[in-house]
DNA sequence: AAAAATTATTTGTATATACAACAAGAAGAT
DNA sequence: ATCTTCTTGTTGTATATACAAATAATTTTT
């Protein structure tokens, strides 16, 4: 006796009600900072549960696209752009986060005029001013990677006064300008001799650099970041159609 | 009168379980691909409910640390595998080592003369031949991503003549040439109607793109990748200075 | 009028229950 | 032996209920 099929294309009902509100936000229906129904109203109109319902609005929220305050109701998140598409995750967080105990040293905090190659790379023009900055983050005693930056300073007036064994120089730059683009090189080189005295390294070993640039609008900031010899670091990981989108870079 | 301040230092049940497992996870005693307990028996050993239960998983597992399959168990998320200096990890492996059926779609593979701007990125002269491939890769039904590649012809001359739906794209490359320098370019953009088509995206939602070159020696290929909306992926990761070095691009 | 207390609304968490869907092994039939 | 069917254990979803906690509006008191 063949089975019946049952033929149930229907989505869960709490995916249903992600994909009503979604589609509210999407339309344009429902705005950035505006309220949306309660749960006792989507109980209602949805013909669903208030767990369902919940479950719906909470996932909503994980992934940043709404905003809930208990006892006040639940609105549509406002979205820096990148705050719902990017998460640049800090060195310092990545070490903490397996246990260990982060620390950090500035070697060279300054202004300087850019050389031609570095005014080339940064669409400035030649001897035009720029902050420079040399940290060493270490875990432990250990010197783990060593980061080079390149800023240019109207993007961060302020950044030659900042703390950034407090506070990480990626920390800082985020909460000051949205991202747009960033760009990766990741090469193997031979490191300079001031690299490996910094980086407390003996021989001639390679190690890995990471060149990024980052755009906010049209100005941009460099970074590169050098590895110490067996580190090693993941592009790209496990990612699912579900789950918010972030990224993490170091 | 000062109010007596509550102190109530408890946190909720459910994060009390997520603790629980991710202390496990994390000390070791738990390692990658193994099985966990079963609902039930957590239903027991921490007193919780489980739904209460069921909702720690379930987020660890959009969390990514959890993979669950129904009707076999809960197991402790496979991250980054391997050595080598550099190791470019597959989409195949990537939804195969979560437990997902992967599957690809080939939607074009065929020569074609490059255009000038796409001559300009490859460093080659305009109408040069190059090969161009549009590739959709799926996790069971769902498009993930959109590869759409150009490869210069004396790299892989016999690149027409395979069948990527058995081998990928980038199994076969690094088969045939050793990478010597890659770039990334990330960002955010709106799909054109040919992409949303594919990755069958409804609205107009902002998908990632992540724009790649591949050096050979001096020569070129190029990828972007596009995935779909609500896609996570994470660039940089988890570094540790004893671990040989990798790198997994998907 | 201002302050305090109360009430109503809303979200946050927790439980017990129920059934569906899936996977793997066991038992039975061929 | 091999295939089929059944059973069992697991996760996935949905509901009704309950109480706690935070906020805002209202009422009462001073």
């Amino acid at each position: 006796m063949q089975k019946q099929e049952p033929v149930l294309f229907n989505k869960p009902l709490y995916q249903r009600v992600k994909d009503h509100i979604l589609n509210l936000i999407n339309s344009g229906t429902l705005r950035p900072g505006m309220q949306i129904e309660s749960e006792a109203e989507l109980v209602t109109t949805m013909g669903a549960s208030r767990m369902t319902v919940n479950r719906a609005l909470r996932e909503l929220t994980a992934e940043g696209r709404l905003s809930r305050r208990q006892g006040c109701g639940t609105f549509v998140a406002t979205r820096k752009p990148q705050a719902a598409l990017f998460t640049i995750q800090s060195i310092a967080d990545e070490i903490r986060s397996r246990g260990g105990s982060y620390s950090c040293t500035v070697h060279l905090l300054q202004e300087e005029k850019a050389s031609p190659s570095l005014a080339a790379a940064m669409d400035l023009a030649p001897y035009t001013p720029v902050f420079h900055s040399i940290i060493v983050h270490k875990e432990g005693n250990v010197p783990i990677q060593l980061g080079c930056r390149y800023i240019r300073p109207e993007i961060a007036p302020h950044f030659l006064e900042q703390d950034f064994t407090q506070v990480t120089v990626s920390d800082y730059l985020l909460g000051i300008a949205p991202v747009t683009a960033i760009e990766h090189i990741v090469e193997a080189i031979i490191p300079e001799p001031w690299i490996r005295d910094l980086l407390e390294i003996n021989g001639s070993e390679p190690c890995l650099a990471l060149h990024r640039k980052t755009w906010v609008g049209q100005v941009i900031a460099t970074k590169s970041t050098f590895y110490s010899p067996g580190s090693r670091f993941t592009l790209g990981g496990i990612f699912t159609p579900t789950s918010p989108g972030s990224i993490g870079v170091m």
